[in-house]
RNA sequence: CGGGCUGUGGUGUAACGGCAGCACGAGACGUUUGGGACGUUUUAGUCCCGGUUCGAAUCCGGGCAGCCCGACCA
């Protein structure tokens, strides 16, 4: 991609009323536009690194039997009712014009009209286990949308949602997401603790969630400075100082970020929409299902917040927009197009810096800012001894490498 | 949903109740190119409605919007 033909530009300065750093980097650097509060357009920067995570979601969900399916927004109330959903106050009603009461929600879940089309697909222990999947928008009236991707009115998961014969063939899979989940949040660069949580209405026991470490978090976490065992404060007896429960080592109150949580559900759904199954004797039972949800553009947004500086963001590699960001500084030499060509060529994902009017600090700026995690610059100085400089961001020190080798170490 | 703060060109800012100005950006032309370079030139603004006043960006009322704190967040 060339950097003069891009969609967006970058921003000297991030809007004043901005003050979470993943809404001012995000924004300055042209990957999200904010539309209203809490609602945001994925940039086309913004939006290869969304791409980026969901391909690392759907590689994993995959590994552990999950199909991809997409499911409606448009939510029609008789979905709404077997749960009693209907009024729950973070629906945004739809309203067709021509109609005169709404009979639709934004779909803000999508248990309900998930588990009512099951009933069609699943009617024996022959058809269990399963697992499907979408990454989809969600809407959501949050009182108060806050904290750029953080928490949005409107915002991308994905919810992941299993079917099972017993409790036990569901805690299998269970453990199966929790381990996908690990392997998720790792390649996007971030650490998680895992984190035991209230369970609510639909739930039959406690929850799990994948809390990551951020002063700007909403969740307040009690965690075991030595195992890492941890428990949401809004359902833990521990406190600041005491000892984990696990290995005896000092507990301590941390904020953090949920980025992913896991929900054994039961048979609260299935009874409430009739899923059955005939067992191997002909007895019908109910489905036991679980469900598991990863906000996308949630954790767009804390990786922002765990990997930045003062001069921008700090991809990690599998997510990063592009790998390789190319600085030409003497625009009338033809070279730096025709090693931008190689590296393509060679699969590299290049973002090429070919503006002519822009000055060597600027350029440098922006490249910090949209923050690829390598850097090379090709100059008068660099081509004079046949080479380019390469540099890693968040890494001070810079390095000559010959052109002939400039493929191979990217 | 309660509380607080804030609304001026695209962005950041200034203007006692008295001519809306500056910088950046963006557009044009030219000169530049190793950390946001320079010259000439063009462009674009007081959130909305009402009130007070000779006169409102400024004061008052109401709305709307944004951010922050809290409540909420199966």
């Amino acid at each position: 991609m060339k950097l003069s033909k891009l969609f967006t530009k970058t921003l000297r300065e991030a809007p004043k009323d901005e003050e979470s750093i993943n809404a001012k980097l995000l924004i300055r650097g042209g990957f999200i536009f904010k539309n209203s509060a809490g609602i945001y357009t994925f940039l086309p920067l913004g939006w290869r690194v969304i791409e980026k995570l969901a391909r690392i979601v759907r590689e994993e969900i995959n590994t552990i039997g999950g199909e991809e399916l997409f499911m409606p927004a448009l939510v029609e109330k008789k979905y709404w009712e077997a749960t009693g959903r209907w009024d729950v106050e973070i629906g945004f009603e739809a309203k067709g014009k021509k109609e005169k009461n709404s009979a639709f929600v934004l779909g803000w879940s999508h248990e309900d009209i998930l588990t009512s089309m099951a009933a069609k697909f699943i009617s024996s222990y022959k058809d269990l286990p399963r697992a499907v999947y979408q990454i989809q928008t969600k809407f959501r009236n949050e009182s108060r949308a806050k904290s750029g991707l953080l928490r949005g009115r409107e915002f991308l998961m994905k919810d992941l949602y299993s079917f099972h014969e017993s409790e036990n063939d569901l805690f299998r899979y269970y453990d199966l997401v929790k381990r996908a989940y690990f392997r998720i949040f790792n390649r996007s660069g971030l650490e998680v603790i895992y984190t035991l949580a209230a369970g609510g209405v639909f739930t039959i026991s406690d929850t799990h969630e994948f809390q990551a470490l951020s002063s700007v978090g909403e969740d307040k976490i009690f965690v075991c400075s030595k195992c890492h065992y941890a428990e949401n404060s809004e359902m833990s007896k521990l406190k600041d100082g005491d000892k984990c429960p696990k290995c005896g080592a000092e507990i301590q109150g941390k904020k953090s970020i949920e980025v992913g949580n896991i929900f054994p559900l039961g048979t609260k759904y299935s009874e409430a929409f009739d899923l059955k199954y005939s067992d191997k004797d002909g007895n019908q039972k109910h489905v036991v299902m679980g469900s598991y949800g990863i906000g996308i553009s949630r954790l767009m947004g804390t990786i922002v917040e765990v990997h930045n500086d003062g001069m921008g963001i700090l991809w990690p590699e599998d997510v990063a927009p592009f790998k390789v960001h190319l600085i030409v500084l003497d625009h009338r030499n033809q070279e730096a197009d025709k090693i931008y060509e190689d590296l393509e060529k060679s699969g590299a994902e290049v973002l090429y810096d070919d503006r002519v009017e822009q000055s060597a600090g600027e350029k440098f700026a922006d490249a910090d800012l949209i923050g690829c995690p390598i850097r090379i610059v090709v100059s008068k100085k660099t081509l004079e001894k046949d080479s380019a400089e390469i540099k890693l961001r968040g890494q001070q020190k810079t390095g000559l490498v010959k052109l002939i080798n400039l493929a191979d170490k990217i």
